[in-house]
DNA sequence: GTATGTGCAAAACCTTTGCAGGTTA
DNA sequence: TAACCTGCAAAGGTTTTGCACATAC
């Protein structure tokens, strides 16, 4: 196990939260491809060969769980599932509406110095987290006319 | 009609969209309650009284033109119906996860400058629209102690 | 051993769709 | 009149729930 994935385990115990085998086989799926912010059901699939009694209603709990403890942040975007995230701190989206892809700004492209990012409080509101999330076309989408693709992930 | 609706009425049909007495009677509930950032049913239930024979449907349909051109942003939040927005220009939002209202956030209370609002294009990627929103506790609920409130838009 | 979690299936919920009849331009 | 839209009801898709059994601590 992965020693990030342990981390997390151990923080959970300590919280009190049961510790079970498909608990944690959700850790270490978030861990393998949580860089897409896969949906419930693409952590499923992921891991429905590994553990084919799994079932998706627990990986729904299960997330819960994670989001409750704030191991995860939940995504919602129009007409899309939801999608989760790993990384919890506050951090720009790009979501393509055409492909309807999701990723971490900041990995590709600099953004301007954003103050919001860092805010704890708005007049006299608590600011618990905070989304920022650019809609449009991606780059890949608009060279192809807009064409949306079958696959939500490509294999790039 | 207020003038505000007729030029939407205008605008529409300039754009070949066929406006029936609902579409305008859903432009004018959304000049009349836009500000809470309604729901396809608030909006509804909002013109029920006025227009018996209109079904909820219909709202979803017209939304969702509406939406396509332009006079629309539709906002998504984890657990929560989708909202309408009539403002569509980048401009944050305040999300309650308590009692799961949402509101402008320039209304009360200005926040830094934030270019992230203005840019156009990230990295090759064209950017239609930019949501920034912060997520937490009104100020309200943390006084009641976290209870969820059973109407979601109090009358004040 | 007891509290807690899982799997299954069904329910609940929100949103979209098909179609016959009605309305708009 | 021709194209388009509405209402209804039903389907579709996602997420949640109830319950008997299983597992973690």
């Amino acid at each position: 196990m992965r020693p990030d994935v342990e981390r997390k385990v151990q923080f959970l115990r300590e919280k009190g939260v049961v510790m079970t085998i498909q608990r944690t086989a959700v850790l270490e799926a978030l861990d393998e491809i949580g860089k897409v912010h896969p949906t419930a059901e693409d952590l499923y699939n992921h891991l429905r060969e590994r553990y084919p009694t799994l079932s998706l209603a627990t990986v729904y709990n299960t997330l819960e769980v994670f989001h409750r403890f704030g191991l995860v942040q939940e995504l919602s975007f129009p007409r899309q599932e939801r999608r989760y995230d790993t990384n919890t701190k506050p951090h720009p989206h790009f979501f393509c509406r055409v492909c309807g892809r999701v990723w971490d700004v900041a990995e590709t492209c600099p953004i301007p110095d954003c103050p919001v990012l860092d805010m704890e409080t708005m007049d006299g509101n608590k600011v618990e987290r905070v989304y920022i999330c650019f809609y449009g076309v991606c780059e890949e989408c608009l060279r192809e006319g807009f064409k949306p693709k079958g696959e939500r992930w490509p294999s790039s």
